[in-house]
DNA sequence: AGGAATGGATATACCGGCTA
DNA sequence: TAGCCGGTATATCCATTCCT
């Protein structure tokens, strides 16, 4: 399997100006349309070319190579700049930490939530760019100890695990589950009023090693980086976002969540179990491995769909990115089209930003539709990834319209009037409403600066946030109905959204907002059927909520149950306890009789040589004292 | 628990119309 | 009318949710 750098015929040392002019070469070498090329080859050398052209995605990487060499002995490996990175591109490199350090100390600070989630291609994100950057960072160097220690607290978990009963082990859960379903500060109530001491700390022991001690369990982090979820900056991001939501006072001065007081990350580890108004301090810190309070919060603390609603996909590691995703279309080339007209071939580079498409023009000279596919790599790169533009302070806090924007004016200095021109992007966003549309999509109308979209980009994403906030989830009009949304709630998004739209097209001209209504009415019909089927399973549902409701209100309330499940605990703690003592009582007693049972027959010997002698005696006629004279 | 369904995101092909 | 661009349709991917 060749590098990355092999496949790119470059260097391990390439700057960024070389590893363009290797991708190109190789791009015009081996695209389909050329002798010998094939699509295979051509997203291989993509593939190569964006994450090398990321500095973090490409540190991360030189890093993997260093240590799969390590692994495997130095002789004949082929090591990469971050093994024996020469004095140049050692400077250059101080240089870039120098010049994005006063950038990106804000965002490390503030813990980089946003871009840690952001999902690229090539497996980069901001976090990654802060940890590589500075490599005396505590995240970096507390992700550094996790596999370390994960072996001895598997064993560790998997002893504690074996030391309950089936049927402590069922109580468990069933408090766990219990206390799931609860809000936060009804949770907190709970456990303090009812839970023992005792009890509790089994709780955390029980959901750290039903946890660590079954990693192929599907709740476990399948993630080879994180075996577990021990990761203290995973827990505290959750906790904060939790208790942000429940009202509770934030753990965080920071919308990200993630400070670096060290009480916050008490907090976090026992706010899940155990009360804070505890006058017992609690041994959960040493050996003690660390609380996974995910396990315990209410699954709606997970905002995700905030970042979601930014046009952001949330990275939740548990599914390796692959690195080089299928291409689409005839041309078999990933963002780059292909097609024939009156005997020639064009080519087109585009690319996608979240909902934001762009378009370069199109060109006969497969050359310019490479350098074009450079310099929108570059953009989606930068907004994704924005720590390293220049200005962009607390990055981390901004949209994605926002770092796209500060990418998009960075790309214009960068690529230089002249390429720049020659790119004439295109841009439009791309909006799908299946519940009301079908499959089909509605577009805004191509603009040629981005500015000019950033308005109405805005207004969608404000529009899509208040969608979020009225509990649908944030993935669809669909799921929305199907979950908390009412279909007349659904409805007046419909309409807001709808002239959102028509507006856009309005701008342009009347004659187009027109054709656009007419379309989208006509698709809005076309869909009729589909919307009927999902409002009857609307209905069904909401009828089968309300049943369970009912159910659940004759049930004992969370607090009773709980109680009753202490007391069951207890009692078995309690048996539990006796039989040790009593088994230990046995054992003692055994020990015991064993001893007696040797000193008779000790006795008995003893008795059965006397006896022999005395024969032996009296058969030779000799006295006592002759037979002790002989030696007897 | 695991497969199926869903729907947003991404990417590309195709076609019609404008313009030099 | 060739060259190019904007609008549209659609294929595919993938995360999430639903269903059994």
């Amino acid at each position: 399997m060749p590098t990355l750098y092999e496949a790119l015929c470059a260097d391990s040392e390439a700057s960024l100006a070389d590893l363009k002019a290797c991708f190109k070469r190789r791009a015009l070498s081996v695209h389909p349309d050329k002798q010998g090329g094939s699509k295979e080859a051509f997203q291989l050398v993509y593939a190569a070319f964006e994450r090398l052209s990321d500095p973090a995605a490409r540190a991360k990487y030189d890093q993997t190579l260093q240590d799969r060499s390590t692994a495997l002995g130095s002789s004949g490996v082929h090591l990469p700049s971050a093994t024996r990175r020469p004095k140049r591109r050692k400077r250059q490199q101080q240089q870039e930490n120098h010049k994005s350090s006063r950038v990106t100390r804000s965002s490390t600070s503030s813990g980089g939530i946003g871009n840690g989630n952001i999902s690229n291609k090539s497996n980069t994100s901001a976090t990654d760019i802060s940890s590589n950057n500075n490599q005396t960072s505590n995240s970096s160097s507390r992700h550094s100890q996790v596999p370390s220690n994960t072996q001895s607290l598997r064993e560790k978990n998997s002893l504690q695990m074996q030391a309950w009963n089936k049927e402590e082990i069922r109580i468990l859960c069933r408090i766990q589950r219990l206390l799931k379903q609860l809000t936060r500060t009804e949770r907190q109530q709970i456990v303090s009023a009812v839970l023992s001491q005792e009890l509790r700390v089994a709780l955390a022991d029980w959901v750290t090693a039903s946890r660590s001690a079954q990693p192929g369990d599907s709740g476990a982090n399948k993630n080879p980086d994180h075996p577990i979820r021990s990761d203290v900056t995973v827990s505290k991001r959750l906790c904060t976002r939790g208790s942000t939501e429940d009202g509770v006072a934030s753990c965080s001065s920071g919308s990200s969540g993630i400070s670096d007081d060290e009480d916050l990350e008490q907090e976090c580890e026992l706010f899940a179990v155990c009360d804070s108004t505890c006058d017992v301090d609690l041994d959960l810190g040493g050996d003690t491995p660390v609380l996974d309070p995910m396990v315990l919060c209410d699954d709606a603390c997970v905002d995700d769909q905030q970042f979601k609603a930014e046009g952001r996909s949330i990275d939740h590691g548990s599914k390796e990115q692959d690195p080089m995703p299928a291409s689409r279309g005839a041309s078999e080339v990933k963002n780059i089209s292909c097609q024939q007209i009156g005997g020639r071939l064009y080519y087109r580079a585009s690319m996608s930003l979240g909902n934001l498409n762009v378009r370069a023009r199109s060109c006969t000279d497969l050359a310019v539709a490479v350098d074009h596919l450079i310099l929108l790599t570059a953009l989606k790169r930068q907004a994704l990834c924005a720590d390293d533009l220049p200005g962009a302070s607390s990055v981390a806090a901004k949209t994605i319209v926002e770092r796209t924007q500060l990418a998009y004016e960075q790309l214009k200095k960068d690529a230089g009037p002249g390429a720049f021109a020659d790119l004439v992007a295109t841009f439009s966003l791309h909006l799908k409403r299946k519940y009301w549309i079908g499959g089909s999509s509605m577009y805004t109308p191509r603009c040629k600066h981005l500015d000019e979209l950033i308005p109405t980009w805005r207004r969608f994403l404000d529009l899509q946030r208040g969608l979020i906030q009225d509990g649908s989830g944030g993935t669809g009009y669909l799921n929305g109905l199907s979950r908390a949304m009412s279909p007349a709630k659904l409805e007046e998004h419909w309409k807001h959204f709808k002239q959102i739209y028509l507006e856009t097209w309005g701008a342009v001209s009347e004659r187009d907002r027109q054709r656009q209504l007419d379309r989208v009415e006509v698709m809005v019909a076309a869909n009729a059927p589909y919307r009927e089927k999902m409002l009857q399973n609307w209905n069904l549902k909401s009828m089968r909520r309300e049943e369970r409701s009912q159910r659940r209100l004759k049930r004992a309330p969370p607090a009773e149950q709980a109680k009753l499940l202490a007391i069951r605990w207890a009692d078995l703690r309690a048996n539990r306890l006796l039989r040790s003592r009593a088994a230990a009582a046995r054992g003692l007693d055994q020990r015991r009789r064993q001893r007696l049972r040797e000193a008779q027959l000790a006795k008995r010997r003893a008795k059965a040589e006397r006896r022999e002698r005395w024969q032996r005696m009296t058969g030779q006629g000799l006295s006592m004292e002759q037979l002790w004279a002989r030696g007897e």
